[in-house]
DNA sequence: TTATCTGTTCATATATTTGTGAACTATTAA
DNA sequence: TTAATAGTTCACAAATATATGAACAGATAA
């Protein structure tokens, strides 16, 4: 029997994509790095949420932040992590257009 | 500003890799469809455990199922699930090393 | 018919995640 | 010094996710 540890630890930063404030943070960084009150201006919400949702993606390891003394830069830690992201939302695109169809059959 | 209902479903699908023992299924799915009671003996736990994974895995649209009179086949959705699935595994091994790295440098 | 095999569904208890607002810290500007 | 800016941390309530075992359903075998 395999050890379980791994896909627990692998769970653990699949997690860190699991919600939606968290996706639209990585979509905004896929162009390079931000700082935390820009991505508050474009995600809108409470600033302790998004505080909070950008330390989990900082220790779960997909975010990485550059302390500044004015500001706090967010960015991705990897760009394997924006193509994950992505193939998930082209996997979402194919679902969407399979079930159209099938509404489409049935209607017809 | 955006909608944010994509990011919701996007989340959604995403959540379906959040959960070691579905991360281990997609793992033994990589090589082609398997039935309930082989990924059962291999994964091991309870069969009602195993069967609701799998309703969240075939709901998010990341599975599909073929029923047979005898047995239940599932399969990956799209290549583009087990692809997402290693870069983030990726993305933790990256992580790890990095950790060590800090580790040795400490101790030195 | 009655068992048996293959799973699914359900109820429930527990654990984890999430959102909120207040309090707090650190840095810069006046 | 005081005020302002930028963000983090904390406590708590509410919402979700998870594991468990019992009950259930459908197909096949005896």
């Amino acid at each position: 029997m395999l050890d379980k540890t791994v896909y627990k630890l692998h769970a653990e930063v699949c997690k860190a994509l699991a919600h939606p404030l968290r996706i639209e943070v990585i979509d905004l960084l896929q162009t390079g790095e931000l700082c935390f009150s820009d991505i508050l201006e474009t995600t809108g919400g409470l600033k302790s949420n998004l505080s909070q949702h950008l330390s989990v993606m900082v220790d779960s390891g997909i975010l990485k932040v550059r302390k500044d003394s004015r500001c706090n830069y967010y960015s991705l830690s990897s760009s394997k992590v924006a193509k994950a992201c992505s193939l998930m939302r082209e996997v979402l695109i194919e679902n969407l257009k399979k079930q159209q169809k099938l509404h489409k059959s049935i209607l017809k």
